[in-house]
RNA sequence: UCCUUCUUAGCUCAGCUGGUUAGAGCACAUGACUGUUAAUCAUGGGGUCCUUGGUUCGAGCCCAAGAGAGGGAGCCA
């Protein structure tokens, strides 16, 4: 039995394994540690334990001697366990770690059945893994990507509040259906099995929740650019979701973008802006995320490390898709898909320019017929200041534009491509009522995720991820 | 959605031209061990061979349909 007081000490009196590596606390000093075992080795004389408590990806080692209570306490830890372990920061007598916790005591929190506990201390696959997405997060490998997550999550809002953006919220639910990004996820409160409907036997949605037909929204963009008609410079960051029967390692069902979109920033502008948005956030994360990143560089991709490097140390390369089209058709022969001027690139040619330059590549200036109705057209009258980021493997982890200002050429496009303008009038106003030339761009977070961690599929850089005929936890 | 490969113990896999009681490594359990590093050594338990139907004297293996998963492609971020 503890008093209320006892009780709150237990709660919050110890100390982070990750302070206690780094050196804050100098031994020797008691302190009290808590987390989840990770192995625990027994003796006749003495136990070890190695212990994980998330706040990095190292663990403790506590050392359990046979004339203490907690001895017999081992019996009942195994992998998986969640411990608190109180004791004296030592020196460590062994080799492979600097400092060790001599244990006086040892509660345990949670038991882990160790024929039932699916973690067990060897290598899972990340197929394996997937099953069991509730559990995780407590391997190696997922507390990296997590901690990473994180790390990339804060800097992109240290990068854009540095830079005097705004951090905007766009609707998760929309009520457009133009936003051209692909297939929606629909919302309703209308009951299924029997919805109400009108005399020609379609379906009424004036008795929807919202009265009239609602989505989950595919892109933020078009509410990202009211907003840098009025605040100059904002972004957003937050969940999108397409309903595309994608089933590939580079595509989720619900995902979260980054869409900054600025007033009076031309293609020029976009480019250096999103190019230098990219090194930020992979030196950010090559100077805070050091142990994660060496852990995943060891077991996952050798060259990972020195790949981030090389991507900070040199500019993109960057190419109009005209220039681009020139250099494939060179090397048409290699190609299962021939290029010619006017059709979309393939995978394989965007993996070939990739390679053939050495690192990240950006295209501009697309044919308009194969990008989005909002692009501002060039003067050529055939193509659109478009402009896409190509990365190693990944292929293409930002897409963006400079937008029609014009309001004439923008609804001659929405027209042309079959949009219904009342879909969009609050849209098309901004080009009525003082409108300026801007531009912006979407970044996919997990694509930024798969390239910083060398993670190879998408469905292992996103702690529950939603892909067709999949939505468990 | 298309192409392709796969599904056997908790996990990763082997399983011959179809032939009796289906194997290994790791994990796990028990025991041993004076400081271990995913410890080591010994012993042991553990299986609807993805599902349904078919061919056959006999199916883990052959055929059909279905369900999952991986890789490639498309859609895109």
């Amino acid at each position: 039995m503890h008093s209320l007081k006892e009780i709150i000490q237990h709660m919050i009196e110890h100390t982070s394994i990750k302070s206690l590596l780094k050196g804050e606390v100098a031994p020797p000093t008691n302190i009290i540690v808590k987390g989840w075992v990770r192995t625990i080795r027994t003796s006749k004389n003495v136990n070890f334990i190695a212990l994980n408590d998330g706040s990095t990806i190292l663990n403790i080692q506590l050392v359990i001697d046979n004339n203490t209570p907690a001895f017999e306490i081992c019996q009942n830890i195994s992998t998986g366990a969640c411990i608190r372990a109180e004791g004296t920061l030592v020196a460590s007598q062994g080799k492979g770690q600097s400092v060790e916790i001599q244990c006086n005591s040892v509660v345990i929190y949670g038991t882990a059945d160790p024929e039932k506990y699916p973690l067990q201390k060897k290598g899972h696959t990340l197929e394996f893994l997937r099953e069991i997405a509730h559990l995780r997060p407590r391997t190696n490998t997922f507390g990296a990507v997590l901690r990473m997550r994180h790390q990339m999550a804060f800097a992109i809002h240290q990068f854009f509040n540095d830079k005097g953006f705004f951090y905007m919220h766009a609707p998760i639910v929309t009520g457009s259906d133009a936003e051209g990004a692909g297939e929606m996820f629909k919302v309703t409160t209308l009951p299924l099995e029997n919805p109400p409907r009108n005399t020609d036997g379609s379906i009424n949605y004036m008795e929807d929740f919202f009265g009239k037909a609602t989505n989950l929204t595919v892109s933020g963009q078009l509410e990202a650019e009211l907003g840098a008609l009025a605040l100059g410079n904002v972004y957003t960051f937050g969940p999108t979701f397409r309903a595309e029967n994608s089933n590939t390692p580079r595509h989720l069902a619900e995902f979260w973008m980054i869409e900054p979109e600025m007033a009076f920033y031309d293609i020029h502008d976009n480019m250096d802006l999103a190019e230098e948005m990219l090194k930020y956030l992979i030196n950010y994360a090559l100077q805070n995320s050091k142990d994660d990143l060496e852990f995943l560089n060891q077991m996952y991709d050798k060259e990972l490390i020195t790949r981030l490097q090389s991507v900070v140390d040199k500019p993109f390369i960057r190419l109009t898709y005209t220039e681009a089209v020139e250099i494939l058709i060179g090397f048409n022969n290699k190609f299962e898909f021939k290029v010619e001027w006017g059709t979309d690139l393939q995978k394989e040619h965007e993996n070939f320019l990739v390679t053939h330059h050495g690192g990240p590549v950006i295209l501009t200036d697309y044919p308009k017929h194969i990008k989005a109705f909002y692009m501002k057209q060039n003067e050529d009258g055939k193509t659109v200041r478009a402009m896409d980021i190509l990365f190693p493997w990944i292929g293409e982890i930002i897409g963006g534009s400079q937008r029609e200002e014009n309001y004439d050429k923008l609804v001659s496009r929405v027209t042309e491509m079959g949009i219904d303008e009342d879909e969009i009038w609050w849209y098309l106003d901004t080009r009525r009522f003082g409108t300026c030339p801007h531009a912006g761009f979407g970044l996919g977070f997990e694509r930024l995720m798969l390239f910083v961690t060398g993670m190879t599929n998408i469905r292992d850089v996103i702690p529950f991820p939603r892909t067709p005929k999949n939505a468990e936890f």
